[in-house]
This record gives structure tokens, sequence and C-alpha cells, in this order.
DNA sequence: TATGAATGAGAATTCATTCAT
DNA sequence: AATGAATGAATTCTCATTCAT
């Protein structure tokens, strides 16, 4: 059986039971056999593909991570002006938020959590550090904040939309995206 | 001893302790031992005042979430104009996140979490319908967007630079401030 | 304050209280604070008459079971014959019975119970021994059964109609009392 | 491993060691571990096959109440005199309790309890009634007692003779038995 | 490889007892 | 003398992890 470039079905399923349990009941109050049962697989399995809880989340936060760093990095235009960058990274947001929605929750809630390793964290930091290169090489056209207070407000904005939308206050659909899209240009640009 | 008037001391120590721990490791990460340990009490102490674990993070969300009710409701002056009125929803928010600014954070990761009950929820909701209101009286002076989308807009904003700060990216001084409230003001108005 | 003839009104409301909560949910079962709310006292306050929770049971058990053994022992008639003592014994016992009725159930239950100690186990025995006493001395007009036996038989039948009245099985009246002194006296006598 | 015929021997040991343990000490003075201690296995254990602490004492007594039910009520011979069934079911009663003197003990305290619930009551009572039928069915050769009663004599009797055997005060062998069977007759025979 | 029964350390909670008032 | 708030050891129960199958 092939599990070089696929992962088992059995790790995927693991993945998957936690992603879901950790974002909505925090690390701290799922235990390990409820993700098993909700994988469908023996607790004992899970360590077999995981040495811990803790590893598993850590495991589970890097692999989004990365997929969001990825929706939000590959193929930029090089020669796109500041606004179409900023559309553009607002729609991949938007893209990736609305595809994985659980996952883009856990990422949210796990950054701020005593439970990531360094390695975790630093995955996260160069995401960042990405953004604020993008922010940096329009700056001209941005207003005179640094790019990490700018970032700060379109994720922020970005989040709080989505919290919204979860909790039932809004419909993030594709109108709404556009607008506030629109809005939050509003508040970036010089 | 008085304490008609005044909480009693341990259980000030109790709720400032499991304020400090919730909010750094999570409520199912914090057992109730190291909450008493801080609080400099016995553990059978919390619960004389306290029914449960449960009870009492759910205490502690409404004590705050009444108090930054309070800061963000009192004393709005009936014929300010809806650029004054944001402006001073943003310095009352940016008071109370600086006079506490872990039950800012508290606050902010318990409401997406299932350990609060009903009451407590409703309680955020209260807030989001004052400032619902809010937005809606001065509907002409904003941009086409519900007020709800409004605010999770300006809300998420705010925590935006909030997290940004806690991670040590930026410093939210009085002038990020000041300029943020003004970049957000382009966002929202029309 | 006389404190010497009369036992102070705290330590009675204590006794009372700790016996109806013993002999309803059992010794193990009954938390020392909940005797003091019954007892309308503060729950210090069962420490300033006795020692432990065991000390209490103790001291109940000892005060009932020499009530009991009053009321058994005193003023028999020397010249009786056996059936006249007989008849008197269960009398009394249905006497105190019927006053007592929880005291009765306290003791019965208590007594094969290792939370007693020794000198509480001595009253009883020295109980037993007096019936024996009792029966041996109209040994010829009883069954050719140890006093031991035969006492066992009387004492476990007439606890046998107490318990069957408790649970509402049966309803233990005079006329039945005197009935099943009838039929007990037909299994002892000779 | 079968576990489809056969009860887990786990299972069977923590029933073995909770029912020794409860009888001699009660209910509430008998902590799990220890229970788990003298079974030989994890306290956790215990909580995998049985739900709590009152859930297995209830198991505990439906089934032994069950055993005991069992050995009074199998095939009753249906043409037997009155006294025939009564030293039958006098004898096997004594066959139980030579069989299973801890079970006996442990339902004997254990009904009177708080501890039990609906359903361990109604299996006693279950009891109660085929013996009560039994009576019913001879009782022109009964004294004029309720049936009820007459069982409360009968049971109450024995439990007489067992708690005196227990406490070293008789010695309670066959010869006895048949002994008191003759004279609990004589007490309900017309 | 996969399982889930078993474990015991650790969690939430209770309660016998103490002690400051 | 009386109280009841306070305590921490003990209790019930949970759960991360292991291991025999």
């Amino acid at each position: 059986m092939q599990n070089t470039l696929q992962e088992s079905q059995k790790k995927l399923a693991i993945e998957e039971a936690a992603l879901e349990l950790f974002t909505r009941q925090g690390f701290g109050s799922t235990p390990v056999p409820s993700i098993a049962e909700r994988a469908k697989v023996g607790s004992g399995t899970i360590y077999r593909y995981f040495e811990s809880k803790e590893e598993l989340v850590n495991y589970i936060f890097q692999h989004w991570q990365e997929q969001l760093h990825q929706v939000l990095t590959e193929n930029y235009s090089e020669h796109a002006g500041s606004r179409q960058k900023f559309n553009e990274l607002w729609n991949r947001l938007a893209f990736f938020q609305s595809k994985h929605p659980v996952a883009f929750d856990f990422l949210e809630m796990m950054y701020y959590t005593p439970h990531l390793n360094k390695e975790s964290k630093n995955r996260r930091v160069r995401l960042l550090k990405f953004l604020t290169q993008l922010l940096h090489e329009g700056k001209d056209d941005f207003r005179a904040l640094s790019p990490d207070a700018l970032i700060a407000i379109v994720w922020g904005a970005f989040v709080g939309l989505v919290r919204a939308s979860t909790t039932g206050r809004i419909k993030l659909d594709e109108s709404l995206l556009a607008q506030s899209r629109e809005a939050i240009w509003q508040a970036i640009a010089k």
C-alpha cells in the first residue's frame, strides 16, 4: 500500500475528527477517546500516528497553516497594483475560509494558546511576514501605518465577519464579501 | 466582617485567578486546584462560592461582560454625530481593553465556547443589540452594509489590533489607536 | 445554667438530627454538616460536644441502647411465670419501638457495623445476656433450644414485623402485636 | 476472548469485592479504590463496567436478589401440603444463606437503604409477592394473620438466627436449623 | 497494523475537622 | 459557648496512554 504520497485513511480520519472537536470544544475539553470515536478508530490507533495529544494538535495546526499559506501566497502576480493585490488577498482568504471554515476557526483559536510548540508558532509568523512584505512593497499606496498594523486590521476585520457569520448575525455571501473588501480597502488605502 | 457592600476577598481572589488562568490556558486546560493555588485559597473554598467550575466561568464572563457593557453604553451624548459616536465607541473600547486586557481577551475567547450557558450568551447579545441600534440611528452616514456587518468589521479590526499587540507585532499606543480609529472610520463611513 | 442534670438543648438537637440521618442514610453517607443543618447549629458546635463523627454515633448508640435496656429490664416481677415474662418482654419491646421507632431501627442497623467501638458492642451484649438469663430461668417451659437461639427467633421475628411495617406491607397495631406475640410464644414454648 | 456466555473475569472480581466491602462497611463507607484494590484491578476499570458506584450497588443487589428468587421459587411441588411447602421454603432459605452468606447479609442490609433504585426495590417486592401467594394458597392451615405478617415473622426469625450466628452467639448447623424450622412452624400454623 | 480493555495519575468535588471571631 | 468560613485530605470519576491480542 502506497503510504508515501497518500496519507493513511485512518490518519486522515483522525485529523478530521480532532480538527472538528478541538475547534468546537477546545483542546483541553476534548478527550482523546472521543476523537477516536468520531474518527471510527480505536483510541490506540491515534497513538500509532501521533505521539501524544499535543503532537496531534500541532500536526493539525501546521498542516492547515501550510494550506492557508499556500492559498494566500501562491502565484501572486508580480506586476499587480496594491489594490489588486489586496483584492486578491481578501478573495483568497475568503476562498480558504469558505472551503475550510472549521480549519480557519481552528487556526484562529489555537494560535493564542499555550498548546502550540515553537515550530507551529513559526509557521504562523512566516505567513505574517509574507503579508508584511506584500504590504511593504506597496507602502506608498497605504495609510501611514506599519504593515503589521494594517494586517492586524484587515485580518481582524475578516475574522470579525466570519465570527458574526458563525453566530448567525450576518450571512457572509459573495456580495457582503465584496462590499466589505471595498470597505476595508478604504481603511488601509492612503 | 462587612459582606454586604463588598464581595468576600477570597471570592475576588478566586475570580481574579480564574480569569487569568482561563484566559491563558483555556477552560478545559485549567485545573481547579491551580486556580486555588494562584488565589492562595484551599481548593474546597472555591466550591463555597461557586457550585462548579462551569458556574465559575459563567460568573466571570457575566461580570466582565457587564463591565464592558457599562463602559460602552453609559452616558452617550444623544446629540452627537455619527462620527463622534464612532470615535466615542472606539475610545471606550480602547479604554476598557487597556484597563482590563486579560478580561477583554477572556470575553473574546470564551464567547465562542460551549462552556457558556444561555444567560451568558444573552449578555453578549444584549451588547451587540445596543451597538446595532447605535449604528442604525446614524445609518445614513454609513456605508450600505447591515449594522451587524459594520459592527463585525469594527470590532474585528479592534480585536485584530489587540491580538497583534499581545503577540508583540505592534505597540498599541495612543497614536496607533487614533490612527486606526481614523482608518476604520473610513471603512464604515459612506 | 444547670448542665449536670439536663443536657444542653444543642447537644440534644445534634443527637436527634444525627439519629434520624444515620438511620435513614447510613453512617458513611451522612455528612456532618448536614447533621448540623438539621440540628440548626453550626457544624463547629458538633465538635464542642463530640470529638468526632465516630464518637457521636457511639454516643447515640449507647444512649439508646441504655434506654432500651432500661425499658426491657426494669422492675421485672420475680414471681411471674415464663409465659407472663415473655408477654411482658414482647410488650416492652413493642412499647419501646412504638415510642422510639427511629432509635429502634438505628440500634438494629448499627449493631452490625464496624463503626461501633468495643464499649458500644458490650452494651448490646449486656442486654442479650439479661435476656438469656431470663429465658434460662424458665428453661423448663421452653423448647429445647439454647436461650440464644430462642432470643434470636423472638427478636428476629419482632424486627421482621417492624420492617414489614416500615415498608408498608403490614400495619403493626395493638391487635397484630398481640396476635404475633401469641404466635411467637407457640414457637418457643415447649 | 469469549465474552458471550461468560461475564468478564474483571467484572466478576469487582462484583465480588464490592459485595464483600459493602456488606462489611456499608455503602457510604466503602471507597471505590478500596473495591478496586480488593478486586485487583485499577480503579478506572470499575467505571468501564459500571457507570457509577450507585449503579454498581444496584447491579449487585439485583443479581443476588435474582439468585435468591430463583432458589426460593423454582420447581415448587404443586401438590405439597402447607407444612411441606413451609419446610421447603425454610430449607431453601437456609441453603441459599449457607451458600452465599455475604450475599444474604448484603440483601438484608441494603434493602432498607436509600441507595437502591426503583427497579432494585421492585425485585424484592416481586419475591415477597410470590411468598405471599404461597402462604395464601394454604391459608386454611395458617394462623389467622395476613400472609405479609406471617412472612415477616418467618423471614425475621430466620434473619435473627443468621445474625446471632454471625455474631457468634449460636452455631447455625443442620440440627438447629431443623429445630428452629419446627419452632417457627408452630408460630404460623393454625 | 489496529484495537479497545486496562490502568493509574490526575481531575472535579465533597466533607470531617479546625479556628478566628 | 457558638459559629460557619476555610481547609486539604479523601472521594468519585475521567482520560491520556499503554499493551496484549
